[in-house]
DNA sequence: CTGGATCCACCTCGATACTG
DNA sequence: CAGTATCGAGGTGGATCCAG
């Protein structure tokens, strides 16, 4: 049988514990790349959860329109946010977080908290790192 | 002043708002590659917190020296955990997750438990997105 | 306005060989 | 045993141009 630590499955074997195919890896990847955070701090703080995709491209600073698009491409394959498409002229596109992944921001926002408490001591931590070997 | 909503440090601009240089995307990304989480999972549930690389190497299947080596060399350079060298022969080397790195652990199963429960619908999802565009 | 298509630089990771 | 060095494939993200 199966059993649960620091909320990952594993099995015991004779060669110590083997970790279940890594769920969390797929969606830690997708957070970790360059935008995925960026979008979902700004659909969070939105009234409805809910932005244009011009008003997250100017609110998003630096992000290109085929890196914001694809980001989208990717929430929106895992069911995070929905796409509604209005076809008038010119057209408008809203993006709006779903019920799952509004219900994200919570356990993510625990582990943020923790990132932002802990980040002086790991810039600190990396900086005497590179210090020590120069 | 700064504002705070899901963990994130944020001000408000007349164009929205306007989030702090990213500290979480760059922890995430470290934990979004290929195989930190897995290092991170096993120093956690292993005794004391402190395992060898030759067990790091044996338990985490498909790792290759190389890419050990340099998981473990971010996560020191990070202050998640220690490198203890005993310069034996054969020499040994004992990994040691850091009070900081042991500290993690609970604001990141959080995070990994909500992934948990809601991976069979963001496999769903994934699957059904594909689908459609086939 | 929203985004598709293309091209390219870089980075990550895997494979392999070698060392104290 | 615990690495380092090197090479190469593939993927990620940036720049630019085009289209409905």
């Amino acid at each position: 049988m199966d059993k649960l630590i620091n909320g990952r499955r594993y099995t015991e074997t004779e060669q110590g514990p083997r970790f279940a195919p890594c769920a969390p890896h797929s969606v830690l990847a997708r957070l970790g790349d360059k935008w995925t955070i960026l979008v979902m701090s700004h659909l969070a703080v939105a009234p409805g959860h809910q932005l244009r995709f011009s008003t997250l491209k100017s609110g998003i600073e630096g992000i290109t329109q085929r890196m914001l698009t694809l980001t989208l491409r990717n929430l929106e394959r895992d069911g995070l946010l929905i796409r509604h498409y209005f076809p008038e002229v010119p057209p408008r596109v809203e993006y709006e977080l779903t019920e799952m992944g509004a219900g994200m921001l919570p356990a993510l926002e625990g582990f943020t908290s923790w990132i932002r408490d802990n980040w002086p001591r790991i810039e600190d931590c990396r900086r005497a790192y590179d210090e020590a070997r120069r």
